[in-house]
RNA sequence: GGCGCUAUCGUCUAACGGUUAGGACGGAGCCCUCUCAAGGCUUAAAUACGGGUUCGAUUCCCGUUAGCGCUACCA
């Protein structure tokens, strides 16, 4: 029985990293019908905070992702000290009393002589640890790194193969700290011996960590899960993806707002690292989960290819595009709304849902409907160049002929845009212009704009009543001008 | 500094010793077409460098270089 889990910490928000991160172990759950574990990594109590967590459940709940089993590592505190106490007990780990050693007030260098352990805190007697414990000196736990000559870790990593490290390279880490409140590694390890976590699945940072945590899985008797560690994603200057650095496309809320499909941000991250060993590039949720596999896990990191100009990867952009395009359009008109109605367009279901055919293929992020489809929920048009109005190799008497006569066919004809379309056609040549010459100065009178969904289709969902009014209007601002 | 990991078009990637090094995005061009899209076709573009091993290296080994990660009483 597969069980996996993600663990962030509630530090910031979520970070497409983690989402990726998510995905990954999701995919993995649901393909192996195994089970999904969220855990919260909070034993840092200092740098949590409240929004962050918020921030992962808002964007989890966005992708519409699921998972099986919940819990708070704060909430676990007393397996992760009874575990570290236990190793204490049996002497695989023991208390160190000196000062706190950090970077920068002088702990000696990793590599240099001193840095695994400090030997004195390492061979203290049992009695005079006891006693100075007893006595309210404060320590911290770490844990007693095997030093037997030539010993080393080994470990099959499902990505990057086999991995051996000497455990003289390898410090006697922290278990506990002098609060005593567990680290990272203590907990994350008992939690992880405690939910059977059978595959651990996250990013390649920890990849170095790992040979302490099957240190640590193996002292405390328990069985070493499998792991798998993903290649980092990083920003095109190669360095790790920032908030503060990079901006928004960091962040998993930026793309929702920006108006990315989930599912669309979901086969774009899965793409990131891992591939389908064919060439599908569209896939949607339930093709990324038949094909999950950890063998489909490539090693090197991938770039998120962004820049100032376009603040998101071209790829998820084109991506998204084929999304939204192959969605049933009744699926995707509620989705569209909630970005006409903020950009404070008066966005009536029914109106969005006839539009959304129309506008279906031109748009790659879902905001990009404010642009493309403002003028049918506009009661007025926003102003325009009357020169816009007259077609190549045309003049302003050839504009007006063919706006008077388009004014008098949308009040008499069929308004299906068949029967539009062929009124127009035949008109055209009744006049002796070309069709685009017939078309062009209709569709910026009745669009306000010369680029715009196909015009029949367009003056169909308007409605005779708007589409005549704009052609008039059309009409007067051409003879109000001399051009 | 020490340790670990990685290295194919600009980007995401395929090719588990033998390919004209394939696909996708993006770029360029053409076609289709009422504009814009969408779609179709064509095209430019890569094995970091140096040594081995081999009849034959993108692929295996070593070195160099570069990048990333870890090296906390952060996670």
């Amino acid at each position: 029985m597969v069980r996996v889990r993600f663990a962030p910490s509630p530090t910031g928000y979520l970070h497409i990293g983690s989402a990726r991160t998510f995905i990954f172990n999701w995919l993995f759950a649901r393909h192996n019908a195994g089970t999904m574990i969220l855990r919260i990594d909070d034993t840092d109590v200092e740098r949590n905070t409240r929004e962050s967590l918020d921030s992962i459940f808002e964007g989890l709940a966005w992708l519409g992702l699921d998972w099986d089993e919940f819990y708070r590592q704060s909430e676990r505190g007393k397996l992760h000290t009874s575990l570290a106490n236990h190793l204490v007990g049996r002497g695989l780990a023991y208390r160190d009393f000196a000062p706190a050693r950090t970077a920068d007030d002088g702990a000696p260098e990793a590599g240099a002589a001193g840095w695994l352990f400090n030997p004195e805190m390492r061979e203290l007697s049992q009695g005079e640890s006891d006693a100075r414990a007893a006595s309210g000196e404060p320590f911290v736990i770490r844990f007693r790194v095997p030093r037997d000559a030539g010993g080393v870790v080994t470990f099959r990593d499902a990505v990057y193969g086999e991995q051996s490290k000497s455990t003289s390279d390898i410090e006697d880490f922290a278990l506990l700290r002098s609060s005593g409140v567990p680290t990272y590694h203590m907990a994350s390890c008992a939690d992880d011996i405690d939910l059977k976590i059978t595959h651990i699945i996250r990013g390649q940072d920890h990849l170095a960590n790992t040979f302490k945590h099957v240190l640590l899985f193996e002292a405390a008797g328990a069985p070493v899960p499998q792991f798998a560690h993903l290649p980092l994603l990083i920003a095109p200057d190669g360095a790790k993806l920032s908030k503060r650095k990079h901006g928004p496309v960091v962040s998993v809320t930026s793309y929702r707002d920006a108006g990315f499909l989930p599912e669309a941000f979901i086969n774009f991250v899965a793409l990131l690292g891992w591939n389908p060993k064919d060439d599908r590039e569209h896939l949607n949720r339930d093709e990324l989960v038949a094909a999950f596999t950890l063998a489909g896990v490539n090693k090197s990191n991938a770039v998120i290819n962004f820049s100032e100009q376009e603040p998101f990867d071209p790829k998820a952009v084109w991506l998204n595009g084929q999304h939204i395009y192959k969605l049933p359009a009744a699926q995707l008109a509620p989705q569209l709304a909630p970005f006409l109605r903020s950009a404070g367009l008066e966005a009536d279901e029914g109106k969005v849902l006839a539009v959304t055919p129309l506008i279906q293929e031109r748009i790659r992020l879902l905001r990009d409907v404010v642009s493309v489809a403002d003028f049918f929920f506009l009661e007025k048009l926003a102003p325009y160049d009357p020169a816009e109005l007259i077609p190549q190799k045309g003049d302003r008497a050839m504009a007006l002929r063919v706006l008077e006569k388009a004014h008098q066919l949308l009040a008499a004809v069929e308004f299906i845009h068949p029967a539009i379309e062929s009124a127009f056609r035949a008109a055209a040549e009744e006049l002796h212009v070309k069709a685009g010459q017939m078309f062009l100065p209709v569709r910026v009178a009745v669009c306000g704009r010369k680029n715009a969904p196909p015009l029949f289709e367009t003056i169909e969902v308007l409605g005779r009543e708007v589409s005549v009014q704009r052609v008039g209007e059309a009409i007067g601002k051409l003879q109000g001008t001399a051009l």
